[in-house]
DNA sequence: AGAGTGTTATAGTATTAGTATAACAGTTGG
DNA sequence: CCAACTGTTATACTAATACTATAACACTCT
């Protein structure tokens, strides 16, 4: 099971919230290859949210290949390990952001050095 | 003078999409340190778009540090070069996004390489 | 048969994005 | 000084989105 905090005051919408601590789990596997998550009303009514913003979440994530929909099973993780798509997808996000961080000053190796950090806080290569 | 170029079909909002090019443009050495943006109503005309559509997106940047306003010179380039700050403004995203990229199995190595051609692109250090 | 899946449809409310006018106060150049 | 320009603020309206609320459908499992 995956403790999910939702704040209620953020301008992030919660469908938005659900999908990135869903994603964060995986990250750091709490959230293993194969395990089910709760269904869209068992989960809505644990948050406190309605069903439709959980189904949005599943959607979601069943897209952009993180899980899948089995009628049996319900939604459980199934990693699209393709990483050029996934690197495809992230590469105008990531360039917008790094812009930002030019307009500042800060070199590519600051960068280098916030991502290790990232990595090492997950333990991941 | 700068070139916007507005995509209406976008699920990006216009004032995101306005703020994201001014940084670009600043991020090229398109637009240095103290030039000058056309005035709201100027700039909103150019592309054909309300007034305060412009204004919204020179509150945000002023906001964050890439301009200054001047009752006497209009919204001038003025970078807060404040680094630490810059860094853990996106840090958040930028943990987000990498997450997004573990998932995938995508190594910080290969993160390094992405940051280090978006870097040569701009030819930044 | 009954309780559980995801999915779809419809409808309502609240918030946000964008537009449209209008006005105010300060600055600038002729 | 005056007219034209700055950013800023206020109000009002439309369209789109986020979220909620019911309800129903087809399917799976015990």
């Amino acid at each position: 099971m995956i403790e999910i905090q939702i704040d209620f005051k953020s301008d992030e919408p919660i469908y938005m919230q659900l999908r990135n601590q869903i994603i964060m789990g995986i990250a750091v596997s709490k959230l293993t290859e194969g395990e089910s998550l709760p269904s869209v009303r068992q989960l809505a009514d644990t948050i406190g949210i309605n069903m439709h913003t959980v189904n949005k979440t599943y959607n979601i994530l069943k897209q952009e290949g993180f899980l899948k929909v089995d009628r049996r099973k319900g939604a459980i993780i199934a990693l699209d390990m393709d990483k050029a798509k996934a690197l495809d997808e992230m590469k105008d996000e990531f360039r917008c952001l790094l812009m930002q961080g030019m307009c500042k000053g800060i070199t590519r190796y600051q960068i280098h050095a916030l991502v290790d950090d990232i990595y090492d806080q997950i333990g991941r290569i």
